[in-house]
DNA sequence: TCAATCAGGGTTGTATGATAACACGACAAG
DNA sequence: CTTGTCGTGTTATCATACAACCCTGATTGA
């Protein structure tokens, strides 16, 4: 009866490991939308554990929105369009591509972000990305005071285009690169680092105060371009992400105050 | 006991009220990060269901990552960065400021991606391209298979930049902005909508081959804007997320065979 | 005094059986 | 052909029990 899953002692809930077998039976194919699962009672059996595991599975792929079930019917694989939550499994992030491209996805996310939020931001946002600069200041480089800042500045400037959804992307995508960061684990730092990065966040800082919507999605293409090449990444990656480029940035940087 | 809760409420089962009412008091700040959740026993007396109902709905919360829990000690509040998925719950949805910046959101993306897929295209995705645009071009305008095509223009375009998440992300917001048209149900259609809708889809395409990215993003900019328009938004509101606008792009779409 | 060990209660994880609600086909009655 | 009933299978929920684990505090030994 105990049958314990020889594979993994560190293993997560057993529900989990269900849960992510069907997933995998409905992304490689197997299990094509429309098809029937089968029972409960026999997917208890299959996988050796109780009808109660079973059903906490299904519980979760159901709120994912990958399958759905009706009492009495059965329970049936979903259109994939149908997925309410949009999940970035864990072993694809662990590949050395992944990383390369959610930075890819960040960097065209904040370009545009930052550009909006110079035509659109508030005092209050001023104030919020001031705070956040302030915190950085503080904070010894790569210490989690400074990480919270830095995230906290780069969600300020997001928040300034007045579109939520702007927000909860792009600080979604940014921790899944941090978790690929950190499980690459090929971060070095150096006092040299913080006074670059910090010069980063100013200049961005005041292309968005001036308005300068250009200005600021020039200094965030630089910022992120500095920022994959301090990860290790080629820094002229952004590059398509970046709208201002060729063009005259200069005039719209000059004759601008500093605020 | 508890309330069936007449509307449908996206799902009649017991597991998803309580995991619904945990996740209120979660957004609602009434329970912290750190904060300790009440024994698994004392949920199901107070939410008058067993124990089993609160473990679904636990271990839902978990797989979203807005929980976490350890044997022998308790269930714990998570950071809320420590998301693991990112949903656009229901109600939100409906509100009319959503579809606006769903919308924007959209075309944020959809502008980058197009200039990528130029850079970055191969045969077949020219080839999965004009696949779907003759799909289009057979079936009625707004049918069924009408939107399935369109969507695998756009899956297509996006998949063309050789980045997963880039088709991922955006096939998720659009069916989120699909969703919220439906919800609004302001929609009207005609056959000039299908011509001109064909036409846009025809010149990004054509751009794409080229291997002319301006022309690309300028393209999307266009049928962003004429999609816009078409479901009752003022149609400039793309603006911002156009990278190349004031300059040169007729020199730049000049000279260029349309294949 | 101090440290290690151990016992006990509390909590989550899993198993098992039972009951209610519901869907669907078979089948008989009209 | 239509309708109503019933039996079977499935999900939804409940209830209980045990296993695994954490924490705390008392006990024990030096």
């Amino acid at each position: 009866m105990t049958l314990k899953l020889d594979k993994v002692n560190r293993g997560p809930h057993l529900s989990t490991l269900v849960a992510s077998s069907i997933s995998r039976e409905i992304a490689q194919g197997r299990l094509k939308p429309g098809d029937q699962l089968p029972t409960e009672q026999a997917l208890a059996t299959t996988f050796g554990v109780s009808r109660n595991v079973v059903r906490e599975a299904i519980a979760r792929l159901r709120s994912e929105g990958r399958i759905w079930s009706q009492q009495g019917r059965g329970a049936f694989v979903a259109d994939a369009t149908n997925a309410t939550v949009l999940t970035i499994d864990y072993e694809t992030l662990q590949r050395a591509d992944s990383f390369r491209n959610l930075f890819e996805l960040r960097g065209m996310l904040e370009v545009q972000i930052a550009a909006l939020a110079a035509t659109r931001r508030s005092d209050a946002d001023i104030e919020a990305m001031e705070q956040a600069l302030d915190g950085m200041r503080t904070a010894p480089y790569g210490s989690v005071a400074w990480l919270k800042n830095d995230l906290g500045f780069h969600r300020a400037v997001a928040e300034a285009t007045r579109n939520p959804y702007m927000g909860q992307f792009l600080v979604f995508v940014s921790e899944r690169v941090r978790e690929s960061i950190l499980a690459a684990g090929n971060q070095q730092k150096s006092d040299d680092m913080a006074r670059t990065t910090l010069g980063e966040h100013e200049r961005i800082l005041t292309a968005i105060k001036a308005g300068d919507a250009k200005g600021a999605s020039a200094a965030m293409t630089r910022h992120l371009a500095g920022a994959a090449s301090r990860v290790g990444l080629p820094g002229g990656d952004a590059e398509a992400a970046s709208p201002a480029r060729h063009s005259r940035l200069r005039k719209a940087m000059r004759g601008r105050a500093a605020g």
